[in-house]
DNA sequence: CTCTCAAAACTAACAGCATTAGTTATTATG
DNA sequence: CATAATAACTAATGCTGTTAGTTTTGAGAG
């Protein structure tokens, strides 16, 4: 065969471990293959392009992203299950600040590979919400109310965006907002039995 | 002078039409100058790069922003008023994606300037809240958790993370996400004057 | 142990990007 | 009308991704 040992795998490795000591959620072909010790073109007998290469980081963020809620809400009902899921959320994405903008950068508007392999992260919330006895659409809903206030948090945070009133301590907004979604899921539990 | 009668307003405005049509928050300096009939480095006589330029449109973008929800938002008061924002804000996104896009991309964090040229964004929210006669702090708190909400929902509609129970009314979800966070702000009130 | 052949490296090249240096053309003003 | 400043230009550099064509390498067959 070729020279060296290199796979795809050790190349996604490779990549994975730039974006998480950068931060950011994408690496040049030119910085992978000098990191590799081979040229840039080299690359390309393992790899399509660019986007292939991006769909497998993709790939293995969503993947570890999902095993790290599934882990941190396993024995977990209701409330408990989402204040843990809320908090995995943010702690995955402050500390793989990389992966997770890639996570929250294709668009997959249009792009129904990135869709597929963005269902468990869906499937995890989904199942929490299914604890709680509401019907299909509700749930629809509230999973959606859930991750927009979940995402949204932490976008603005890391934007800035939550930079005034600097002194007023961010992890206390964060569990008021967690708290409001509960609070307005359990009227909406109230609402179902009457 | 120089030759023709070009402006760094022109190239402002010609890069927004641009973003504006393709939905993109970038310009490449080289379709920039196509567009304005002008090499690319002719630019450089009217900004000083591709940062410079993208402040100047980013201003734009969040002068004609927060214009339009000052104008949503004109005579109303309390819940009319969070309500008539939220959606305006989300109207705003859908029809200025470009725009919208670059708000919510340049990183301000370790950027002042970027940090100066979104406060008005913030006011404007705060200025609604403070109506409810709510204290300093729980308006700062309650502020991030509004616009943490607002913008999480467009960012992962615009990724298409709302995709999957498709058949289900995004309007109907984005309004309870609302009332949620009313339901929440007005809970808050009645433990205040406890 | 050598020959073969395919896999995987290489070099050379192109196109698109931002940007700089140095040059020419234009135009308002003295 | 001449001058000086302004703003266009060309040429070039160094990034990026990518393709074509060539050489190297190493595992298996004879």
């Amino acid at each position: 065969m070729g020279a060296k040992g290199l796979t795809k795998e050790i190349i996604v490795a490779e990549a994975v471990a730039y974006i998480e000591s950068t931060g950011q959620p994408v690496v040049s072909l030119h910085e992978l293959a000098r990191r590799l010790g081979i040229k840039p073109p080299s690359l390309y007998n393992h790899i399509q392009n660019t986007k292939e290469l991006q769909y497998e980081i993709f790939q293995y963020a969503m993947d570890t992203f999902v095993a790290n809620q599934k882990a941190a809400t396993e024995n977990k009902r209701k409330d408990e299950a989402v204040k843990a899921f809320a908090e995995a959320y943010h702690s995955f994405a402050t500390e793989h600040k990389g992966l997770y903008r890639l996570i929250m950068s294709i668009p997959s508007e249009e792009d129904d590979r990135a869709k597929e392999l963005a269902i468990p992260l869906l499937d995890t919330v989904v199942e929490i919400l299914s604890d709680y006895g509401l019907t299909e659409e509700t749930i629809a809903h509230w999973q959606r109310v859930f991750r927009a206030i979940l995402h949204g948090f932490i976008s603005e945070e890391d934007l800035g965006y939550f930079y005034y009133y600097k002194s007023i301590d961010l992890k206390k907004s964060r569990d008021i907002a967690v708290q409001c979604f509960l609070d307005g899921l359990h009227a909406e539990i109230g609402a179902a039995v009457r």
